[in-house]
DNA sequence: GTTAGCACTCTTGGCGCTCGAGTGCTAAAC
DNA sequence: GTTTAGCACTCGAGCGCCAAGAGTGCTAAC
């Protein structure tokens, strides 16, 4: 197929691709006159496009499309490199970001691009352990562990003939009582003045956790952790400096990087890839996208993904994102569950 | 002084500056000639340079140190945008990490450079809290809250019969008898053995501290907070990519730059200025940095630094480290100390 | 000490040229 | 009817050349 050998020339090359280069490298056992012929019609049908008259053909994100749904081969990893990677990431398996942090080290050091891993949704994830360690009279800090494995900590004033002892009972009836609750509730419940039996400040303790939960809303909602981003600069397509400021821009801002993993999922587990213009934000036009969801036991945690020039290799990319997102999930399930 | 108006007059062009420039828009009184007699010693005195000839003066770094310890006005910031920094500041005052992240990124997009905070050392850090949640049996999160408000968890494996009892009585004497020490004398003594009454399984619980203690030197030892390369993107001096890339490649990798804002440091706590080579790094050779300590009650915490093209508003950087440094030194001593 | 004048240097940008890669079309060959 | 060879055509990249402009250093005069 010409459009297959258009796709693998210029992915290696970055350069568009002309008839004699397929015939000479691909042997497709014709001349290049035939392919010529070919290319004409699929440039017609819009999955090839040409710079100019009188440079090779380049693929549309059409072509694109129709290559990673039709013509992508299943690439298995090098059982050496699954084998490293696997223990790579269970080497930081003991605290919840490190390891994310780590597996975008991984991911962006094995693939070449940027990666960003949007962690857990900190509103959605259930409370494991709450407990009030008192500073000084009146200051407290509030720690919180989720299920998930984060932990947050947080500075608050409390009224100040609070005691010792009292913050320890309330921290075991805000653990027993909470265990198992989602953020979002724990806040709502509070906050609505369920407030049971916090013994004598109960009103003072409930704002601390309702303030916590709203700071963790606010704050790390929609955390996504992000590396490789030097590895584009090395890419042909972003010798342009204004391209590369427009997309890093555009990703150091907040959530632009949380709607991309998400914006598109259908978070049913298998992994996808998402072309051009697909990704709807003009920044990352000649980008592309390859991105999986990772698990604790079943229930989606968060997303992976690769971003990458669209001239990408998507089968690689494809077989370490659904590697990555295997381990991540392995990993989690075993330590969490 | 004609090197001070050399040096204004690049910093805010961009372009070398000639001896026309000079008379017309620092009018100094006197001709092109006359300047142009004074900018030739000054260049054979090393303070201004000529990339090539008939192009007009760049400063030299000994041009800029001399600028920057003889010439340099003390700026003050608007007052408006003082206020606003510090606000901007106290409005993340209840969580370290979350702080320093939030400093980096209103310090960068107040100078328009690239920004850096170094963390508290976690292995100098005092531990104030400790505690072990059950999570089933024989699994565990190990919760630590050191004194500057940073906290670290972390699953750990311990014997199947430890009682969450059990568990509770360990952390309390954990968190008792540690209270105030140093993560790293708190590993030195309990892997020595000096266990104390940490119940039944005393050692597994001991050995489960030591690894958290290990990972946390290992892992974030030097943690540098980072943000704000976007910004040097838009300078002249990195129009050229593989500069950029070069730069932000160093910076990316793990202790560049932490030996950055603490190689060169006194840590006496004023702000300090190191131009081009002082740096001591090839990446950054046209690089100027201006870095400051921050502190916790007299004791130093981590060091903050602009770091930006060498043609740098220094008067305006220095004035905003000032003021940030300040900023987190009384937010972190109020509400920690 | 300062300045005007002047010759000199070196970069930048525009222009035109050639070269080469690649195309599309047509007519012949299989 | 598909494939191929041949050929004219297009267009960008690269190169050399030239003119313009900015800036300098030097010298002689003020």
């Amino acid at each position: 197929m010409v459009l297959r050998a258009v796709v693998d020339d210029y992915v290696a090359t970055a350069e568009p691709v002309g008839s004699r280069t397929i015939a000479r490298k691909y042997g497709l056992g014709v001349s290049p006159a035939t392919i010529r012929n070919e290319m004409a019609e699929l440039e017609e049908e819009g999955y090839l496009e040409q710079p100019h008259t009188s440079a090779g053909r380049v693929p549309s994100s059409k072509g694109y499309r129709y290559y990673v749904d039709y013509l992508l081969s299943e690439e298995r990893l090098d059982e050496g490199e699954r084998v490293r990677l696997r223990a790579a990431l269970a080497q930081h398996a003991h605290e919840t970001a490190a390891l994310l942090q780590h597996a975008v080290r991984l991911l962006s050091a094995a693939s070449g691009y940027l990666v960003m891993i949007s962690g857990p949704d900190l509103a959605r994830s259930t409370c494991r352990f709450m407990q009030f360690v008192p500073l000084r009279p009146g200051r407290a800090f509030l720690v919180l562990v989720t299920e998930n494995g984060l932990a947050r900590n947080m500075l608050v004033e409390l009224d100040e003939r609070v005691t010792a002892d009292e913050l320890r009972q309330a921290s075991e009836a805000l653990s027993q009582r909470f265990r198992g609750w989602a953020l979002r509730d724990v806040e709502e419940a509070l906050a609505s003045g369920m407030l049971g039996d916090l013994g004598r400040y109960r009103e003072v303790l409930a704002r601390a956790v309702v303030t916590l939960c709203q700071q963790i809303e606010a704050a790390d909602r929609h955390q996504v952790y992000l590396g490789g981003a030097t590895n584009l600069l090395k890419q042909p397509e972003f010798r342009d400096v204004d391209k590369v400021w427009t997309l890093l821009n555009a990703l150091e801002e907040g959530e632009v990087g949380y709607e991309l993993l998400h914006g598109w999922s259908r978070d049913d587990g298998d992994v996808m890839v998402a072309i051009g213009e697909e990704l709807g934000l003009d920044a990352v036009r000649m980008c592309s996208l390859v991105s999986g969801g990772y698990r604790l036991c079943e229930r989606p945690v968060g997303r992976i993904g690769v971003l990458g020039p669209s001239r990408m290799d998507y089968a690689r990319v494809r077989a370490l994102v659904e590697e990555v997102t295997r381990g991540l999930t392995e990993i989690l399930t075993e330590r969490l569950a």
